[in-house]
DNA sequence: ATGATGAGTAAGCAA
DNA sequence: TTGCTTACTCATCAT
């Protein structure tokens, strides 16, 4: 509206401060709402109850100056925040699409290569006319979660 | 402030309205603010000068306040709708991860597979100097759940 | 002129 | 009483 520290109607709250000694030399706004309640009381001593008034209206408007700004900073301050999370989690997403995409890959190649090495395995333990081949395959494996259980007879890689 | 409809100091805008022929019975908020520029202006007219400028700047501020009103809407709005992106992120990065999960087991169960009929492949390929080696590789597979499971010798899943 | 937005003010709720 | 939030008004900027 005009400045930032004294926006308003700051001419028609007070005129008259009275002498009291030393204190109140007109209260700037900074002090006003920077006050506490003891320290405003001793600026209140010696005031027409109507001054009394406007003098504790006044504070309280400075105050919710303060507050409508905090509230904005907030606001906003909690949108930024929203919009970080967004962002990490796209992020996140991103990550995981590619590790399942290369996942997926390896899982195919090695599904190909398993089906060769079957083919050559059947060749092998057939071929061999005449024998006894008879060749048993049992695999045991009572897992229930991951763990690189199994491997009956090899090392892993 | 007051009510929606009629919340301020609409007391000090308009009192005398001229009685020319049938129009202008009082103009109420909702009627001003609907209004075009030209109906306005039939409205104007045989006005005071000064009633002239009273009455469009009410019609401004009812504007305004109308203005006040959608922006603060777009800003739940639009924090809203960050809110309803995110959960769609969360739940995008769950169902991948899921995914991943599974996939990781399935490369580990199935390397696992490909290692045992590897050494298996070897013994039997090392193996027949004219023996009977006889080889016994036994999976028995008391998997739980899905599983590209046992059937040693056949198409994977 | 119209619409949008930042800041200030008052009202009203909550602690 | 203090702090926060909402609705409103005004100033200001852009279209």
């Amino acid at each position: 509206m005009q400045g930032m520290t004294t926006p308003f109607k700051a001419d028609k709250a007070l005129k008259v401060k009275k002498e009291v000694g030393e204190n109140a030399p007109a209260l700037s706004d900074d002090e006003l709402v920077a006050m506490s309640v003891r320290e405003l009381n001793q600026h209140l001593r010696g005031l027409t109850k109507d001054d009394m008034v406007r003098l504790k209206q006044r504070r309280r408007t400075l105050k919710n100056r303060g507050y409508a700004a905090s509230c904005r900073i907030k606001r906003v301050t909690q949108k930024e925040e929203l919009e970080r999370q967004k962002t990490e989690l796209q992020q996140e997403v991103d990550k995981l699409a590619r590790e399942n995409a290369s996942m997926r890959l390896e899982l195919d190649a090695l599904r190909a290569k398993y089906e060769a090495l079957q083919c050559f395995a059947r060749t092998v333990t057939r071929g061999p006319p005449g024998k006894v081949a008879t060749t048993s395959v049992i695999t045991i494996v009572k897992s229930a979660h991951h763990s690189a259980s199994s491997a009956p007879f090899s090392a892993p890689s």
